[in-house]
RNA sequence: GGCUUCGUAGUUCAAUGGAUAGAACGAUCCUCUCCUAAAGGAUAGAUGCGGGUUCGAUUCCCGCCGAAGCCA
């Protein structure tokens, strides 16, 4: 049981008690971290909000309840400020809980109490295009959120709905057939490709007689020319396989790739049943999705609001010329998935540009009676030096694979520096881990709302709140292991705590398993990132300041059981956010 | 025009309605005969403007000002 679940039930009790009634419902969460260490703690306001309903004045009432907790061994109490309780727990107390958590696989994380299906939608690049920074977002975010969501117990499914189907394709046809160099493909398929839909596109621009001449090659396509698919799949093949090594590189795993082309037979049924069932029908050749009426106006996704005057909005699943759209695609993905997959809850990690999209396919959807927990985890826009979005086509973006590439160069010139005796195959490999996680560390440790400038220093520093920092703690725990190898260790004994540096890891320590639940509360990485990063902080504070192997006894067998306990929520928590971390840097 | 998101130190970011708003970078100082200095310690520096709700507002509500996006 994490710390503030045991206040909480022991302020619940006391409240009960002194009230003489059990607390209204709504009364959750009294018990919180406390924001400044003078006020101990955790903290809990329960005083003052009640204070007022059983007419009181808040110390008095906030006494009444110290008093009816009593003293016990796990914290003191006191009142401070209009009524606050401040708990501040004994040293003894974490000393216990830094010895659960070493004989605990766990950490002290729970299993969620609801354990549910829940599939996550995240990365999905176009085929045939490389990877650019824009992906970044989606792809760290969603992993990171499919690893937690794993790790408390949730069966997940992570699917990468790549853009296999799209009018690029008119394009490449087009291209493959007139343009492309045929050694070059098979020496490098994906540059070859990316150049001939980059020329293509070029062409296109200065030759207005050369678009309706792709779209033939893509009607043809969806026609079901053999020749065109055939094309097709190759593209496909050779692009997924490059996608592939970019996320070996990244660690990352998808347990299906069922992209846009997936779903194209169950398209034209789809739209049937609405019009079948009165929630589609025909509006200037297009078949739309129209408000029902069930929301009022101002929350509805299918009206705008124009001078004055609500105007429909409609969601268009059939184009006048008979294609399709994304929000067709996207219905039929979210019914494949519930049905297909029993999905209790979908995850869409999607830029926020996309909220309104989301909003109407979410709601047809439940419209046509497919019940679930859909949401969009939306991110902010990362822009370029112009604070306007970094767009495609401009010929600026950059690509993932130059953004690894250069992070790795980056950390290599670092180890080169702080290790030059390193045999280089291991400088290899960490610079490979230091400059992947840097990469990754800075997209998690931000709150994913927010838009950011793209800028190449600051998405690969390595000072600061990094994710080299937080490695190097983990360096600085295993060289300790290092110089003490072979001798026994049991870390079943209690442990001693009197330093203020060992209680203050002691206490970020213990709080790993409280930590972990909240990043999924509001899908939010960054709230696990921000405490490994404090934890981090205070291991090296801790070290600084406490010498582990020339202290003796108990003291020096509970400083080492503090850093084996530290080198596990370490890697374990930069593990959720899918850090990897070097014995040596 | 409507809707969405946002506005915090010089810069980049934090802060489930809580107390004296936290970090990092940059700046200025200290600390390696000591387990890895990719480190530690210290100093200076911020909530766009105006109302409201509340015991208490960076957070919630309203109105301005400004930014970005989405829908036409």
């Amino acid at each position: 049981m994490t710390i503030p679940i045991l206040l909480q039930q022991k302020l619940t009790n006391a409240l009960s008690q002194v009230l003489g009634a059990t607390l209204p419902e709504d009364f959750k969460g009294l018990v919180t971290p406390s924001a400044d260490l003078r006020f101990g703690d955790y903290q809990s306001n329960a005083a003052m909000m009640l204070a007022k309903r059983v007419k009181t004045n808040p110390r008095a009432l906030a006494q009444q309840v110290v008093d009816a907790i009593g003293n016990d061994d796990v914290c003191s109490m006191e009142i401070a400020g209009p009524g606050f309780i401040n708990f501040r727990i004994n040293p003894g107390f974490f000393a216990v809980g830094v010895g659960e958590m070493l004989g605990d696989a766990r950490l002290g994380v729970p299993f969620t109490e609801s354990p549910k299906s829940i599939v996550i939608d995240f990365s999905a690049p176009n085929v045939a295009k490389p990877m650019h920074v824009g992906h970044i977002r989606s792809t760290i975010i969603g992993d990171s959120l499919a690893r937690v969501a794993r790790f408390v117990g949730h069966k997940v499914i992570t699917d990468n709905h790549i853009g296999d189907w799209g009018t690029q394709f008119g394009m490449i046809l087009w291209g493959w057939k007139n343009i492309l160099d045929v050694s070059a493909l098979e020496q490098n398929p994906i540059d070859e490709l990316l150049r001939v839909y980059k020329d293509v596109n070029v062409q296109c621009k200065e030759n207005p007689d050369l678009l309706p001449i792709c779209k033939a090659e893509l009607v043809k396509l969806q026609g079901g020319d053999e020749e065109n698919l055939g094309i097709w799949k190759r593209c496909v093949d050779v692009s997924k396989s490059g996608l592939q090594k970019i996320y070996d590189r990244l660690d990352i795993h998808f347990d299906f790739w069922l992209g846009e082309s997936h779903y194209n037979d169950a398209l034209a049924p789809l739209v049937d049943e609405m019009i079948e069932k009165g929630m589609a029908r025909e509006s200037e050749g297009a078949i739309c999705v129209f408000s029902d009426g069930s929301l009022p106006a101002q929350e509805d996704p299918f009206l705008v609001q124009e001078k004055g005057e609500w105007r429909a909005n409609p969601c268009i699943v059939r184009k006048a010329d008979g294609g399709f759209l994304y929000a067709t695609t996207d219905l039929a993905t979210l019914d494949f998935r519930t049905k297909n997959w029993d999905a209790d809850s979908i995850w869409y990690v999607v830029g926020a540009p996309q909220a309104l999209h989301f909003r109407q396919i979410f709601d047809v959807e439940r419209r046509r009676g497919v019940t679930g927990d859909f949401r969009h985890i939306a991110f902010g826009s990362i822009l370029g030096d112009d604070r306007r979005p970094f767009k495609t086509r401009s010929g600026e973006t950059v690509s993932l694979q130059d953004v690894l590439d250069e992070a790795v160069e980056r950390a290599g010139k670092v180890v080169e520096e702080k290790s030059p005796d390193m045999p280089q195959e291991e400088k290899d490999r960490v610079a490979s881990i230091v400059g992947i996680g840097a990469v990754k560390f800075a997209e998690l440790s931000q709150n994913r709302m927010t838009d950011y400038v793209f800028n190449w220093d600051k998405m690969l520093a390595l000072q600061g709140d990094t994710a080299p920092y937080l490695q190097n703690s983990y360096v600085r725990v295993k060289s300790i292991f290092r110089k003490v190898e072979g001798e026994a260790q049991d870390w079943s004994l209690p442990l001693v705590l009197s330093d203020d540096a060992e209680i203050h890891l002691s206490r970020l320590l213990v709080r790993y398993g409280e930590v972990v639940p909240l990043v999924l509360d509001d899908c939010r990485p960054n709230i696990l990132a921000s405490y490994i990063f404090d934890l981090a902080r205070a291991f090296h504070s801790f070290y600084e300041a406490c010498p582990v192997l020339k202290s003796v006894g108990d003291v020096r067998r509970s400083r080492l059981a503090l850093c084996e306990l530290t080198s596990r929520v370490l890697k374990h928590g930069l593990g959720l956010m899918g850090i990897d971390v070097p014995d040596r840097m």
